[in-house]
Parts: structure tokens; sequence; C-alpha cells
DNA sequence: ATAATTTAAGTTACACTATAACAAAACATA
DNA sequence: TATGTTTTGTTATAGTGTAACTTAAATTAT
């Protein structure tokens, strides 16, 4: 077993996680001419408070707190925002979302994501990038979105809890 | 480009594909003492009215026409019932459920999706399953689950209709 | 600078998806 | 038939996401 992603790396430095996002983030909104506003890069933060996929609703507390408007329209046009720009990916199994930790040219994640601590880690996963490109060239079918979403067990969680079903929140 | 699945054939003798999936579904049902009861048995065939992902909602009309009550939660437990059967796959990033081609041995599909048509396949998917299997081994991850859905544009939908971003629906 | 245009945010209301909880009915077993 | 189990009926509500319109802010043009 190799190194492993700082998602399944409890006592990681995760300030420096976030603030490598959020960097990155200004980088590629400026290099873009896109407006990263007060309350896009506050949903970003809110977004990278860990590696575990968030609501969207649960984000709203905090824009409230933070003095904005925390109607739903609010984060989910954040969100939007951010998921264009490729800064915020979507967990569909999970209607929840995630910051992405290597934004920049257009990419679709392979998710890794824990059912006990939900953990989460985006791959790069050529080889599974390869494989579906090449079952759908087969068929002659376009490729014009991917979603890979994978559930199971950490390393962390798996001598803690092997028991199936259920859920640590946040 | 081999033979198209029957998803991406729209002259195929489609009667024959809702007939052999009920045959299925009841040979399944009983080999495992489980009750295809008539309710259950509606919703499955409503749901291979075709190729296509249909969501829960939209089977409600037709289990009221057949005088069954029409409320959420009896579309839901049938559909519950065919999932945990493995008879209907959930495409998650649609909330739509699509019958299962080749029931029988438990299996997660790659599901290649025409966003132009809806035309939903199913693919056995070996060469995914292992690179998936192989990246998530890679870092000690159990997978218990997989989510691979594909959109994008079918053999069929290429001429007419390249254009992103619309649906026609059913 | 000022006005016109574009983009983003505030606000209200609602649509769509899914489940909780409990009562009634149907089914299986003894 | 009596009993326990599973399924269905029913009501209500939770959770997720968007439409539509207004106001405000930022950008661009005059
Ligand atoms: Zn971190
Ligand atoms: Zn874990
Ligand atoms: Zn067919
Ligand atoms: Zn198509």
């Amino acid at each position: 077993m190799s190194k492993q992603p700082l998602s399944f790396q409890p006592e990681h430095d995760h300030d420096h996680c976030i603030h490598e996002a959020l960097k990155k983030a200004r980088g590629l909104c400026a290099e873009r001419k896109q407006r990263l506003t007060p309350i896009r890069e506050l949903v970003l933060q809110l977004i990278w408070k860990s590696h575990k996929p968030l609501g969207a609703y649960e984000l709203l507390p905090a824009l409230a707190d933070a003095g904005f408007n925390s109607a739903p329209p609010t984060v989910y046009r954040a969100l939007d925002f951010l998921q264009t720009q490729g800064l915020v990916h979507r967990i569909s199994s999970l209607n929840a979302f995630i910051g992405c930790p290597h934004p920049g040219p257009s990419h679709q994640g392979c998710f890794l994501i824990c059912r006990a601590c939900n953990s989460t880690v985006e791959l790069e996963s050529a080889p599974v990038q390869n494989a579906i490109h090449n079952s759908a060239a087969h068929l002659g079918f376009i490729i014009e979105q991917e979603t890979v979403e994978v559930v199971g067990l950490c390393p962390n969680c798996q001598s803690n809890d092997p028991s199936p079903a259920q859920r640590e929140p946040e």
C-alpha cells in the first residue's frame, strides 16, 4: 500500500489544504477573468472545511452567520459557479459537494467515499478513464460527462467499524 | 464499431425485452422465495416501458390507473424491493430508475446515458471494474458499492443533434 | 464622471425527490 | 381459526433544487 492521500490522513495539516485551495481558486479566477466574490469564496472555504462532502443546506447557517442572505438560491448559485470553474465537484450519490484538490485542466474525478467517516478521495484515475473511454468508443458513444463514485471503507475505518450501513455526520 | 446493444437500436423488438425482463423477474423471485406482488410487477413493467430511466413520480399515474394507491411510498417501496432483488438500478445523477437487462448475480452496472434521447445502456464493463478495483486496492480502500454513470451522445443522436444541453422527455 | 449595460445577490415562492410513522389489509403458518 | 409477519394504504413532512422577479453592485461605454 502506497502513501495515502491527505483525505485518508486524519492528522495532516488541513489548514494548508484550505490555504492552497483558496490560493489556486483566486489564481484561476483571476486568470480566467471570473469574479470570485465574497460569497463564492466563503462557500469554497466552507466546502473545504474538511475532505468530506457537504450538502448545500449545511452551508446556509454559515452564510447567515457571515451576514449574507442564506436562502437556498444563494448557496446554489455559488456552488454552480464553483462547479463551472472546476473548483468543486458534486457527488450525485450523496447530493453533496466537495472541493477539488487539483483544479485547473478540466477533468472528471473518480471518488472513493468512506461510508464510515465520509472522507473522500478524488483520484486522477487514468486507467479508470481509459477503461470507460474504451467501452464507450466501442459502441460509438461520445462521452461528455463521467460520474464515478465508489463507496466503501477507507483504511482508517476498516479496523474500527467493519459493519455496513451507517454514517457519522459531517 | 460492433453490434449495438438493444438500448441503442430504436427499432428492436422491445416487447421481447419486456417479456424477458418479467420472465426473469418471476423466476428469480420464485427461486429466492420473494414475493413479486402485483404492484411490484406493475412497477417493473412500467420501468421497462423503455430503455430510458424513469423518475419515481412518473410511475404514479399509471399506478393510479391500475387502481392502486398512488402515493409516493407505494412506488418507492416497490422500487426498493426491485433494487434489492437486482431487477432495477437507480441512476443517481438523474434521480431515476431503469430496468436491469441481466439480473441475477449481484453486479454493479456501468451506464451510458444519452443526453439527447435518454436511451441508456448498462455495460458489463469488466475493464472498468478492474481499473476501479485496482485503484482502490492500491490505497487499501474496501469497495462496497460502485456508481459509474456516463452521459453523452449515443450513436443515433450524434448526427441529429450534436448541440449540448437539452433533453427529450421520457 | 455619468449613464447604460451586464452581472451578481436578495427575496419569495414553489417544484421535485424521498421518507417517517402509523393504520389497515393481505398473506403465511400453525 | 388464531397468530405473527409482510405488504399496502394513508397522511404528513423532510430534504434537495429551481423559477421568477427585484434590488444592488460592478463593468463598460459615452
Ligand atoms: Zn486536508
Ligand atoms: Zn473512513
Ligand atoms: Zn428493448
Ligand atoms: Zn440518443
